[in-house]
DNA sequence: CAGACTTTGTGAGTCTGTGCACAAGGTCGA
DNA sequence: TCGACCTTGTGCACAGACTCACAAAGTCTG
């Protein structure tokens, strides 16, 4: 069982790489279990995939498997960890210490693996100082500065939807490479820079275009 | 023009499903700009798809635009939102009064499309009473009562993962038949519920992923 | 040491989603 | 009324993702 060096193999599909995540954690689990070997099948039931998926998704990674046995949960859990640079220390910075910001900031098992919040920022002057989760919040136009002295990668855009365009382009031109964004705007970014957004409306709005074909089918009559 | 039923058509890819609230977003801004007609490639550009797409996606809910002209903004702004379900009120309960919750219930523009909190529940007896979002934190072990009483069709879990498929089970008893899911967990819900996930750690570590393979392209010696 | 058994890794087929390109259909000016 | 022009709606080809089914490769028992 070799490892392969990272990025020197065949492409990892996207959709693999979003699932990567549930099978760390996955494994967590059962390593807190003290389970030394974990099948496919047993592996699926914990991610809620099926289990050619994760094989297939696995297999991308290479052949860590062992046939007839399943997989050495250890072993498994640190090729992944070694794949999603979770054994690197990803410094991260909070934009917007709103109601948002505050609660993303005080989110636990964040520092766990690799990520460390290392600023929260805002541009209301009467928010400076203000501590949150046992950081002081500084400026917004101090950016550039805390990106490039604390070697902060990853941004979060936790401010009003108007603010968000502005945050993104000075991020980027600060250097951060990832932007998570919560606020609830198109936002464009430059191609090499990477962004996912979380967006509590959209959300909302897609549970309940099924909710209402659920309700109708009850009720047909109601075709408002 | 004419409208048809809702459901009484094709059915909508979920993938168009999940880009109507972009276009619905987008229609409201053009809406405050006093712009009554939009054509493909405008919307594209404020949604941040492409054209085709766009096109596409809106034919599935009928033939609502005029070749040579466009869309008429307020009319398929109405279209979407009937599809979407936001002409409807959709009571929503937050269970969870943490950080999370409280940002949660606090999100402004949460209320403005049919979507209104009237509730935050939480299991721990010192939250109860404690004022959020203009609502008195209830206890968890009213849910059944709560659910059934005001009505609430989305349900929002804020907890912890541990009390995450806890609280799912006892929102689908009490009928729930949507769930947003904030807790970092495998959550089961049979299948006539929908579930939608949210969760920064694997967003995070989707980020992560992609800066490492570009952090990688600069410096290709650094294999760890 | 052989054969039964287990579980991985993957080829092949299918389904879903995307994007191009263009005919169909409508507007507008002369 | 006619023709130039514009934009929608969609057929088609392609790419990506999912699932099945099974050969390959290992373990374990007698």
């Amino acid at each position: 069982m070799a490892e392969r060096p990272i990025g020197d193999r065949r492409r990892i599909p996207e959709a693999t790489v979003a699932r990567l995540p549930l099978y760390y954690r996955a494994l967590l689990e059962t390593g807190e279990m003290g389970i030394a070997t974990v099948s496919s099948e047993r592996l699926a039931e914990l991610a809620g995939v099926n289990a050619a998926k994760v094989r297939k998704d696995l297999s991308y990674l290479g052949s860590y498997g062992t046939r007839g046995v399943g997989y050495d949960a250890e072993y498994l859990l640190h090729q992944i960890a070694r794949e999603l640079g979770l054994s690197q220390d990803w410094p991260v910075a909070i934009v917007g210490a709103g109601n948002l910001g505050q609660a993303l900031a005080n989110y636990r098992g964040f520092g766990a693996r690799g990520f460390r919040v290392v600023a929260v920022l805002d541009a209301d002057p009467r928010k400076l100082g203000l501590e949150v989760a046992g950081l002081a919040v500084e400026a917004f136009a101090d950016l550039d500065d805390i990106v490039v002295g604390r070697k902060v990668t990853i941004g979060i855009i936790a401010t009003p939807g108007h603010a968000a365009q502005e945050v993104a382009d000075a991020l980027v031109a600060a250097g951060v490479g990832s932007i998570l964004n919560f606020a609830p705007t198109l936002v464009a970014v430059p191609a090499e820079v990477s962004m996912r957004k979380v967006d509590l409306a959209t959300e909302l709005q897609i549970l309940s275009f099924y909710q209402l074909r659920r309700a109708l089918l009850d009720q047909p009559r109601a075709a408002r």
